[in-house]
DNA sequence: TATATACTTGACTAATTTAGTCAGGTATGT
DNA sequence: ACATACCTGACTAAATTAGTCAAGTATATA
């Protein structure tokens, strides 16, 4: 008799979906000329499902990170300056939430530190500000003027 | 027909295994004195399954980061001192290996940076460095004296 | 106004991974 | 001898991921 699982998953995602959130939107920078551009450019030039950066752009749509024309010759824009999106924005947009768990069911016993339980606690949170700090830091436009390394 | 599974998912683990080999390495820092903890002790007080922690310690004690003494009132001790293990070694020990994924299939085409496909590339790899900088930084010495805060 | 183009929505699913369980061992101290 | 501890590997339910599929709605241009 199996249990069921705990729940006790790391909320740390940065999964495929993210990633081509941040690749589409570098490219959106890019040719973010007068026109829009349609999904279908970005799917080709970057080799991601259409279906898929549909799903994406559904997202980033909601959260104002891109706008859309509709109609032929349609396509997505964006709708702030590129060093005014950053890649934090994107991936929130997409769900992935770089959070992590910090104890085994908080929700349940809390995290009382008379035991030795929540030693590691102070750690999960630094990681995730820690991370998050990456996040906050980059933006679109650093990521299309390839000025390789920076401020660390 | 649903295609197969594209080699897309980023390496990106902290999961429970990672999580509980830090947890129960840090109970084991705690309690380190001349007499060898058995896992029950440590399942016990951190409430983590005894078979799930055999399987962790295993592979921790391949990599020297602890060593067991069989028999009656047997266990494991660390094998160095709290502020020599890393948690850069315990993850790597667990196979919980941060690292970044960065073309979408670079063994097949390579990363040709003539396509924009490999705009975030140097993101990808940015990230790997800050995350493992983190985990360079930490042993379990800071986790044990608790003085939350630090350097960064 | 017809129609092609583009966005919109949501249900669906195979592949994969996670988080363990289970079973049967082997070694060692008292 | 035997209890206690470590050791190993096969196994699996639940969850997630990475999309696909289907059926729309809106709009610009001819």
């Amino acid at each position: 008799m199996y249990k069921k699982f705990q729940q006790t998953r790391v909320n740390m995602k940065l999964t495929s979906k993210g990633r081509y959130a941040v690749m589409a939107l570098a490219d959106l920078a890019q040719f973010n000329s007068v026109n829009p551009v349609p999904l279908r450019d970005i799917s080709l030039r970057q080799g991601i499902s259409l279906d898929f950066l549909e799903q994406i752009f559904s997202k980033l749509k909601k959260h104002n990170i891109v706008k859309s024309i509709r109609g032929t010759n349609g396509g997505y824009i964006l709708n702030k300056e590129p060093v005014e999106i950053k890649l934090a924005n994107i991936l929130n947009a997409v769900d992935e939430k770089v959070k992590t768990v910090q104890c085994k069911k908080e929700s349940k016993k809390g995290c009382n530190s008379k035991t030795s339980k929540c030693i590691t606690h102070n750690l999960w949170d630094e990681l995730e500000v820690h991370i998050n700090y990456f996040f906050e830091k980059k933006n679109l436009e650093d990521l299309i003027s390839n000025t390789s390394e920076s401020r660390n």
